[in-house]
DNA sequence: TTATCGATGGTA
DNA sequence: ACCATCGATAAA
């Protein structure tokens, strides 16, 4: 059920796919919060100008050069988190960006998980979790209703125009008319009271 | 509806 | 100085 450690130890762009229609869990103060996966980036390595890994190894970045599985949480803005997952070989520095989820148990039913700091917020994921095993039994993924490929929507990740080129990259992946993603390429009408 | 702007702190 | 964001406010 736990995602497994060969789960993350491939391709970013192959997991930030395979993540979409899992569960990322987090139990704190015995309260347990999951959400699905519903929008995810993926940053490659690197040689990717967008990854943070790409300003080399340094105190922050050295995790994304680690071993594949971890939890990199990180601060922006100095005010909001961002969870991204460990992937690929060890000395890969890459991994994938959780974007969005659908809030499936333990969260009110009004609040927003949909982008990066909205959802780090609804969970409760903050700088203390950062370089967390994915195995633990506090913070993991586990499998959810597979995404068939049709449901797949692909498109330039977010706020990394800094990036050139690569900010051009179809690497942001989401779940095609799902509600819980942020900025829809649809612009989401009004629902009609 | 879209556009602009500022909050706020780790990181280098 | 920069920043993988968000929410308030303004403009239209």
């Amino acid at each position: 059920m736990r995602l497994p450690v060969s789960f993350y130890a491939r391709p970013a762009l192959t997991v930030a796919r395979e993540l979409l229609g899992t569960h990322l869990v987090f139990e704190q103060g015995g309260r347990r919060r999951v959400g699905r996966i519903v929008e995810t980036e993926a940053y490659v390595g690197g040689h990717d100008l967008a990854c943070h890994a790409s300003k080399g190894r340094t105190p922050r970045t050295e995790v994304l050069f680690g071993p594949p599985g971890r939890a990199y949480v990180y601060l922006i803005y100095g005010m909001y988190h961002c969870f991204n997952v460990v992937t690929d070989q060890e000395g890969v520095g890459s991994a994938v960006l959780v974007r969005a989820v659908e809030p499936v148990e333990g969260l009110p039913g009004d609040v927003r998980t949909d982008g990066p700091g909205r959802l780090c917020r609804a969970l409760g994921l903050t700088l203390a979790h950062n370089r967390w095993d994915l195995q633990d039994a506090a913070l993991h993924l586990t499998r959810g209703e597979p995404v068939p490929e049709a449901r797949v929507e692909r498109g330039p990740r977010i706020g990394v125009d800094y990036a050139g080129e690569w900010a051009l990259e179809p690497y942001r992946l989401w779940i095609r008319g799902s509600q819980h993603v942020s900025r829809p390429p649809v612009r989401r009408r009004r629902e009609r009271p």
